[in-house]
DNA sequence: GAATGCCTTCTACAAGTGTAATAGACTGCT
DNA sequence: AGCAGTCTATTACACTTGTAGAAGGCATTC
C-alpha cells in the first residue's frame, strides 16, 4: 500500500478520527491544503478503491473510516524508504537519523531508554 | 527533489561510482530491475532534466554524475517522511522505529552509543 | 412547488511515471 | 564500400496523480 503525499493528508485527517464524513475530513486538512470539496472526494474514492478505506453510506451522506491502522501504514513506509534509499537495511536508516539530525537532548534520553528496554513491551 | 522508487534506483547505482556509462548504470541495477537499456536512458534524462544528474559528452557516449549528494537526497527524503507521515516531528520518527523495528543487539548498542555522542561529529 | 443548498457520481484534463520501440549516427572490421 | 555493433534522440502509450467542474438527486424552506 503506497500512499502519495496528498493520500497520507487525507489518511492523516481520517485517523485523527473515524468514520468521518468528507466535509469533516476536508476541515480537518492542513490549512495550505485548500481543495474543492470533490476532489476532497475523487482522492477518498481512490482510497476505497486503493482498500485503504471503507465507504459506508449513512442517509445520503458517506462515512469514511480507515482500513489500515496508523501503525501498519507507517511501518510500511518505513520499511520502503529502507528499501529504497538505505540497501535495505532499517539498522541504517535509524543510524542516520540518529547521526545526521538534531535531537534534542531530551529526545536523545528518550531514544536511549527506549533502546536499553530490551524485551518489554508488548506492543510488537 | 523528490526521487521516485525508480529514480532511487538509478541515482544508487550512480553513487556507487561516479561518472559512469549509461551501459555501466544498467548493469549495477537490482537483478529484478530488468529495463531495456533505452529505458535506462529515458530515466537518465529526466534525472539530468530534474536537475539530478548531470550529463557530459564523452565521445559518442554519455557519462553521468550525480548532482546531489547521497546523504542529501537522504535527508530530504526523511524530512519528507516526517512531515507527511510523523506529524512532522524527527523525533517521533526515530521513537517510532526503535519501538517498532526489532533491532539487533548489537545495532541496538551503536545507536545508544551514537546517542551518547552528543557534540562530536563535524559532520553537520 | 420553486428555489437553495448539500451530497453524489461522472467526466476531464494536464503533468508525471514506467516502459520501450524506432530511426538515425558513428566506429570498426572485413 | 558495406555490415555489425553501439549510441543517441525522438516518439509513444498506458497508468497514476492532482485538481476540479457539471449534472443530477433529495431535503428545507418560503
Amino acid at each position: 500500500m503506497r500512499l502519495t503525499k496528498a493520500e497520507w493528508q487525507l489518511m492523516n485527517a481520517l485517523w485523527q478520527g473515524h468514520p468521518a464524513t468528507a466535509r469533516e475530513i476536508q476541515s480537518r486538512l492542513p490549512r495550505e491544503t485548500n481543495w474543492a470539496y470533490t476532489t476532497v472526494k475523487t482522492m477518498l474514492s481512490r482510497l476505497v478503491t486503493k482498500g485503504a478505506l471503507s465507504e459506508r453510506k449513512d442517509g445520503l451522506a458517506a462515512m469514511y473510516s480507515p482500513l489500515v491502522s496508523r501503525r501498519k501504514a507507517r511501518l510500511s513506509a518505513l520499511r520502503s524508504m529502507a528499501e529504497e534509499v538505505f540497501d535495505g537495511s532499517v539498522g541504517m536508516l535509524v543510524h542516520f537519523l540518529v547521526e545526521e539530525e538534531n535531537l534534542s537532548p531530551s529526545e536523545r534520553k528518550k531514544l536511549i531508554d527506549a533502546l536499553k528496554d530490551e524485551d518489554k513491551g508488548g506492543a510488537k
